[in-house]
DNA sequence: ATAAATGTAGACCGACCTGTCTACCAATTA
DNA sequence: TAATTGGTAGACAGGTCGGTCTACATTTAT
């Protein structure tokens, strides 16, 4: 019966997301999920381990997300555009899976663990090397120019979207490659 | 005399950047500055003033560093590998006045408030407008796309730089522009 | 010279932090 | 039936948080 382990893990994640990893405490995430400290502690080992769960649990929702959005391109520009315009729904809330849009999880627990070594950052850094492969892997031999310059502006759009609040930043993403 | 406010502004600050806003308490900012707590709080009401301060500063400090480095430029092309060259060299920490490389302080301590429209996240997304101003003002009459492609792009440099170390991603937003 | 402002040192407050522990309960399994 | 496992509730420890306050020292201005 692990279900306790994944409501913990469900709750840490959408509180992690929402008000930043450093701001929640575990103290929160017991009393929203309605666990006992004792179970918490059964499960991980400490709230690292537990924060390293929801970023995990995170990787897998978004791969898989992105992986669908991609999956039905036949073009590489089809690719960008599908890339592109699913950033456009996420920032704008029309993809439930990835909650209310609070930039991205891994840029943001980044921010707040400063020691690059960390297991955690580490784990950001992977994160991003999964979603690169990923693209990669939809595009026709794509040159690294081109994936770099994809995975590039996609870190500013998302960047540009959450700290100055501009929606439109996938879509002037799109009209960048296409001269590209 | 306001060289205690100083000193409190430049420990904040440092400490601020090098490891976040909300991992860093008053009582270090007092212990590293060697200033009483109670001078603290007759310059600042709150722990929230100070960070605000912290940040006004290092937008001083950052647009100053910027306009430096863009204002030789004589060509639009020329702003643009000015640009991003500068960001290489912050990145490599090779700017000292910018401290040793952390990220953007501006995203990332966005990336810790939560609530958007706090006072922190606005001067945050204020600092964002000042940079592109400062860009816009060393270009000779550019479209706001361009203007855009070249925001977005810093954005992706420093996040990607950040998270993943990639420290080449400047060089290659300056490939990514020519073609536009 | 006197008064006001600015400083230091640090005790103290209530709240919260992670993590441990006791005590008890319910369900499954040998 | 008895023992093990996984659960709840929450006190507790040791520490840090932001912020207030007292008591005293030093500087500055009138």
């Amino acid at each position: 019966m692990n279900s306790k382990r994944e409501i913990l893990i469900d709750t840490a994640l959408s509180l992690f997301y929402k008000n930043g990893v450093n701001s929640v405490g575990i103290n929160e995430i017991l009393k929203v999920s309605g666990i006992a400290k004792k179970t918490l502690y059964r499960h991980f080992e400490s709230k690292n381990a537990l924060v390293l769960a929801a970023l995990k649990q995170r990787n897998n929702t978004f791969i898989e997300w992105l992986e669908c959005n991609l999956c039905d391109a036949k073009t590489d520009t089809e690719v960008v555009k599908n890339l592109f315009n699913a950033l456009t729904n996420w920032f704008s809330n029309s993809e439930t899976e990835l909650g209310e849009f609070r930039g991205c999880l891994f840029i943001n627990t980044s921010a707040e663990f400063s020691d690059p070594s960390s297991e955690i950052s580490l784990y950001c850094q992977y994160h991003k090397q999964q979603v690169r492969e990923l693209i990669a892997e939809n595009l026709s031999n794509p040159s690294d120019a081109y994936l770099d310059a994809i995975c590039i502006l996609k870190e500013g759009a998302i960047t540009t979207a959450y700290v100055t609040n501009d929606l439109s930043a996938p879509q002037k993403c799109i009209h960048i490659l296409e001269k590209f």
